[in-house]
DNA sequence: TATTATACATTCAACAATGTATGTAAATGG
DNA sequence: CCATTTACATACATTGTTGAATGTATAATA
């Protein structure tokens, strides 16, 4: 075939990944096979083996398209706590990650596909292996500022900071986990979100 | 091949169940065939498709057999609190669940799988319209107990019964599915459970 | 004790999915 | 404007997996 400008491969590539997020969230992962990715797209598997090496590496790069600036945002933040307010902007930037989710579209699909469709298993892939990586970041960053909290002060309970943050992932990865189940969403975050967040937080400062 | 003694078979049923709930914790439901499942059973596919019809219903049937009782058992707990002392009587089914589950290796390993394995999508299959309806039985005890709590004024917060129960849910779903996560278990839900758990139920009670 | 249902094993047909190898025409770089 | 790389499509070989059909020896049953 024809052989595309650098700008039209990047829009086949983008179409390959809108194709596969769609079909991964509408009857799963197992059950789409490369031929149904790229024939969603309007491409053959041909182009798929072009872009990625198999399915985990379509997996892995839909999530870096849609989830993977955000989580390094999010990550630098809590890192960053203003001086100023910790607790205040702690809290804000626990919501504002939620909110983040409910409001774009894509990074919430990206999310979905990894909570509700990939398996994780004993002998852990490669792809495996990327999402725990990309994960205890996150975790070790909120650890983190549970630490600095509670240094200035700030924390109302005797929990250790490791502590809390396991308890504070598990929210937060059940909230998110709920609110994107496919099907009637149960739980409506956009609304609920920071009163749920709240009621929990309040639990951890004095 | 010899026909064998109802026990027999009945041993063949649990041993294909057992070699089932390895494998899929091992590598995973999809790349495990129902050969693989057979074989390490001692058995050959034949056996699988006598008592099975297929793989989802050998997930469901590995559910019901190692989870089925105990869920039924706390949809009951909850939707008969005792009237003396409600509250405790919550906390205590709750925290139950949790050490149910951390201390019953068979009952964490369906869980394990339901959770980690079992591909959740749009176009739902018959196990995940069946392991949603367990959910949802699980979620309308958890509300109507929270009702009953609030009818006695022992709720401390303006949030919904429907709201906290959704709270409640999701951050139990949270708990439950790091500390079965595979590897190393980050979070030791059996030394630190209750206290993660009143932490969150401090908040809504007086 | 004769019959029937059971508890599997074995075999087969069908196809589906993957990975790879090869073809190709146009874009790109010098 | 020529050589080379790119961005795929096409074709192929291999393998795996399912479901169903069939076989069969024995346990259960009356």
């Amino acid at each position: 075939m024809a052989r595309k400008t650098k700008d039209e491969a990047e829009r086949t590539y983008h179409a390959l990944l809108n194709a596969a997020t769609a079909l991964f969230i509408k009857q799963g992962i197992a059950k789409t096979t490369l031929n149904d990715i790229a024939t969603a797209a309007g491409m053959t598997r041909g182009a798929v083996y072009w872009h990625f090496d198999n399915k985990d590496a379509v997996i892995r790069a839909l999530w870096d398209r849609n989830a993977g600036t955000l989580h390094a945002r999010f990550n630098q933040e809590l890192l960053n706590l203003d001086p100023e307010n910790p607790e205040q902007h702690f809290r804000q930037a626990i919501k504002s990650i939620v909110q983040n989710i409910v409001s774009e579209p894509e990074l919430g699909e990206a999310i979905h596909i990894v909570m509700h469709c990939v398996e994780f298993t004993d002998e852990q892939t490669e792809l495996q292996r990327y999402l725990r990586d990309k994960r205890s970041e996150l975790h070790n960053a909120l650890e983190k500022a549970l630490t600095v909290l509670q240094k200035r002060k700030a924390l109302h309970t005797s929990l250790s900071p490791a502590l809390l943050a396991q308890g504070m992932i598990c929210y937060l990865y059940g909230l998110i986990h709920n609110h994107l189940e496919p099907g009637k969403a149960v739980l409506d975050l956009r609304k609920n979100g920071d009163a749920l967040l709240d009621l929990f937080m309040d639990s951890l400062f004095v």
